[in-house]
DNA sequence: GCGAGTCATAACGCTTTGCTTATGACCGCT
DNA sequence: AGCGGTCATAAGCAAAGCGTTATGACTCGC
């Protein structure tokens, strides 16, 4: 057995394809056939099975593949950590966050991190929340920066900040703002029944914003048209157009309220009042470099003129 | 970087000797020194320090081989896995005993187990407590049997069965028994001051039953002369020689007792109720042919004429 | 039934691993 | 100083890993 026949494995188990794992190797389709036939082999147990055109794993190469997952991933974390025990600074802290946290609230903070510790490795993959929180328990990232951590799974919290949903639309919707002078348009308040008839943008299937906005119609008993946009940019964008309101972090969108371009809406129970997680793995120590980067995101006046992470006390 | 590398560096971590390693991996010195240098060289930080005529390892090494050891072990793990997916009953289970458990309580549910799944893949480590949760810890073994777990790690109970631990001593000792006819005496009941003045055998530092025999000292305020035999064997084996007394798992002496050949001791507190204790770890779920043999381990009737495990609700 | 798409196998070469034995460097002990 | 113990390095070799291209087998959809 062999890591590059693991790593092979499960970029097949992961993309359901020889052919597409290949591609994200970089190397040729029978390569990758062969890593995981001598892999089969070696195991004793067949890990995949043609299916039609393609094929599909079978019930010990799903097994499999979640721990090699595991292994792969725990290995790079190895690999981190042997490299920051001696110089923390010039380490590698690898995270994951949802798209609006890391489109809108990690950037001061990867920056400021960046400057205090020019050397250390980093790496940031922005997915929804399905994606973060498999990137998490499976060992490939060592801190994820997202909403509420799914109940199922070891994780542990360590830092939070208020995380604000707010619905939004377009400044010149409705009738005008109470103070059309200013700049910046006061919140206006609005009835279940003006968001009832609204046109509502919501994210893609799989998005924790999109989940909270369902939430939203639940609790206020609408079932709003909705459509659906696949980046928070494009939502932003849409409203600003006049397309529809949405639901969305206040991170999102705080320099169009600042400038004036959208508009606040209040209304009964909004804006929600959530908060950003930053979480770990309950059952192991954070990594050197990792632990740094934490330091300094709680660390007061680090990012000037924002709102700041607090550490979670046990 | 490579798996026998990995293998290489673990051992030479745990045996503290490229020596050692060498000659437990059955191979030459020279293939593991290089073997760590090359790990080394890829994870671009030293592992190992010359420390005079040894060697010692960094505290990058010590955190890489903590998670080496990991790595492998949970590869073991997904190798009995993905056999046991298929055919559970053709699958591994990998048993970790405190010695007691191992060679008294054990062998007959290990027996009904290769019993019933002749084809089943069955190791047992014989250790003493601080081995065997070291070995569970690190994904080394499926299940333990021994006493309470330490509080530390992420342990679970998963079954478990009465532990009476008894003050043994020759039957020929103090006055005679009560009733002399019978093959088997009746426990006689003693004061602490006769317990005090006796010499008691006890187990190796790092034995779970050495550390309940320093537990009952303090309690009954006694510190009675001591002498530490590496082995349940030779304990009892001394007691019955007349060399002292002893506290020690009733499973240990079940049929010395039974023939005469020692009698109990009952006192303030004695015999010492414990429990034997299945574990598994917290965050994962056992391996398909491990609860196959738990299954066996709380059937009832698979073992007659002893007591038998419970499994442990949650 | 034919082409397109996907995976497996065959044939082959290059590189690396991983092992050996021989030898050198270093330490600690007498 | 010399010796025994331990580890590192050197040199050489067999085997396996890992890659490629070419081609065959099999589905699916038209």
């Amino acid at each position: 057995m062999t890591l590059s026949q693991l790593r092979a494995f499960v970029e097949v188990a992961v993309t359901g394809s020889v052919r597409q794992a290949a591609a994200h190797l970089l190397v040729s389709q029978p390569a990758v056939s062969a890593a995981v036939t001598a892999l089969s082999r070696d195991l004793g147990v067949p890990l995949v099975a043609r299916d039609g055109r393609g094929l599909e794993l079978t019930a010990a190469g799903r097994v499999f593949a979640g721990y090699a997952r595991q292994v792969l991933g725990l290995l790079d974390e190895a690999r981190g950590a042997a490299a920051g025990q001696l110089h923390p600074e010039r380490g590698r802290v690898r995270l994951a966050a949802v798209t609006t946290a890391g489109e809108h609230v990690l950037p001061p903070y990867l920056a400021a991190f960046r400057a205090r510790c020019p050397e250390a490795e980093m790496t940031l993959e922005v997915g929804n929340r399905n994606r973060v929180w498999e990137l998490l328990s499976y060992r490939e990232v060592d801190l994820v920066i997202g909403g509420r951590p799914p109940a199922a799974g070891r994780f542990a919290t360590v830092a939070t900040r208020a995380n604000r949903l707010v619905v939004v639309a377009p400044r010149s919707d409705g009738p005008e703002p109470t103070n059309a002078e200013a700049e910046r348009p006061l919140p206006r308040t609005v009835t279940v029944a003006e968001l009832a008839e609204r046109v509502w943008l919501v994210r893609e299937p799989g998005s924790g914003t999109r989940g909270t906005a369902e939430e939203l119609f639940e609790d206020l008993g609408i079932s709003p048209p909705t459509l659906t946009l696949g980046s928070n940019g494009a939502i932003r964008e849409s409203v600003r157009a006049g397309l529809g309101v949405t639901l969305i972090s206040r991170d999102a969108v705080a320099r169009e309220l600042r400038l004036g371009a959208l508009e606040e809406w209040r209304g009964p129970g909004l804006p929600l009042e959530r908060s950003w997680h930053v979480v770990g793995r309950a059952d192991e120590e954070l990594a050197p470099t990792a632990a740094l980067f934490l330091e300094r995101l709680v660390s007061p006046g680090v990012v000037a003129g924002t709102e700041q992470f607090h550490r979670v006390e046990d």
